[in-house]
DNA sequence: GACGCGACTAAGCGTCTGCTTAGAATGTGC
DNA sequence: GCACATTCTAAGCAGACGCTTAGTCGCGTC
């Protein structure tokens, strides 16, 4: 079996290892660079999902010619197409693996605790800090959604529900609890969520600051917002 | 003299009286849609930058053909380029009308008060609304600057320092006084604008809240921020 | 009413686009 | 050593792309 890659081929969930790192050498950093892809696949579908997400990132979806992703991932123009059925396939695939990791650090980093801001602060210091490592990723997941069929648009929507309301909930449940002073729950729910979304716009690699230094003061910041006593 | 626009036509700067509404019709919001335009431009030109700007944000600005944007100003495919030499000239004038338009309202935001929370609300509250509700225009200025040749984006750069500029310095100042609590400018100052940026990536005319209630909401997060002592 | 001039168009240039087709190469099972 | 499935490529199709060219149109000037 197997064959280019359609819409209705329903992949299982996997177990995410989360990526730590500490004084990584650059080819760890390369490695890195690309955790984001940890589903089983043929190594020539890695390499162009690999190498697509890079050339999207660069340049962007429409600006993008399949041949340059087939030359990346070192095979001819047709070559795309024995394992993805469409260059917007492609754009799919990353976005689906791209949200379901995002998915996974969030449901991980709820899991460290009950108590609405230690919550609040490593849930949104966990999506900044996987922004932050997986920029080009998430540049991609974030700006190319217009791209995509609506089908699957709607799909990818359905994931990035889960995350808005985990955050939501957070924020009433810290309100309720007297821990967070909030005027406006849905809006401050939207800013947290739109800061954490926007690093993928601005963050480079060459910059001063560590993933996860930016996730530390993006935890402290959402505390801020959210009117935390402490 | 006129023909095409092209990059070397050093035009001046113009009074741009703000915006204000309250309660408008159908054609008063279209009007105010397209107020980002304050130039004296000959009609097509204008025409052509309208369209340009609703066809870039809708699709981006490789997915948009010349074609498209010339029948949105009623005009055949080679008339777009009577008035603008290229489609990369086209996006750069949109990008530099429309960051001169933030800059002035930037400017007369932080006019209205030397104390550093009001003029970091006031600042932020301006840059929020008008991204909300110039957001079709915002779109275009903020997520397709790559597609600008590299000296033109260097131009650009230089308006978007000075609005950096000003937020950090408001910050700093804040600090200074006592009245802010930052431990991290610069960080800071990349999360506030940040915020008020993503607006363009979210917001929707046809949404519930009104620029100005946006602008209000950001405003007081703002002061969050800045461990504003209140 | 001839002239000049800027605004505009019909037609088309060379190039690039996503994707298909027909077939070669490679590896596996028996 | 033959059959089969899979991976891949060379070649190319039909259409779209940005932009140019040659020339028409309508208007203000004298």
């Amino acid at each position: 079996m197997s064959g280019p890659l359609r819409t209705d081929d329903g992949a299982g969930e996997l177990d995410t290892a989360p990526v730590i790192e500490a004084g990584l050498d650059e080819s760890e950093a390369r490695d890195l660079a690309e955790a984001w892809l940890n589903e089983p696949l043929a190594p020539a579908a890695r390499r162009l999902l690999i190498g697509a997400v890079e050339a999207f990132a660069a340049r962007g979806y429409h600006a993008t010619a399949t041949r340059d992703i087939a030359a990346r991932a070192g095979l001819s123009a047709a070559g795309v197409y024995v394992h993805f059925a469409s260059k917007e396939e492609l754009l799919y695939q990353i976005s689906l693996i791209g949200h379901r990791g995002t998915v996974q650090v969030v449901r991980a980093a709820a899991a460290r605790s009950d108590e609405p801001a230690q919550r609040l602060r490593a849930v949104i210091s966990a999506i900044t800090a996987w922004h932050a490592r997986y920029h080009t990723t998430a540049r991609v997941i974030n700006y190319e959604m217009a791209a995509l069929t609506e089908r699957h648009r709607s799909d990818i929507a359905t994931l990035r529900r889960e995350i808005d309301a985990l955050v939501r909930q957070t924020l009433a449940d810290g309100v309720a609890s007297g821990a967070f002073d909030v005027p406006d729950v849905r809006g401050t729910t939207l800013a947290l969520l739109s800061l954490t979304i926007d690093v993928a716009r601005w963050f480079r690699a060459s910059g001063t600051r560590a993933p996860e230094e930016l996730g530390a003061l993006y935890g402290d910041l959402a505390l801020r917002m959210a009117g935390h006593r402490g």
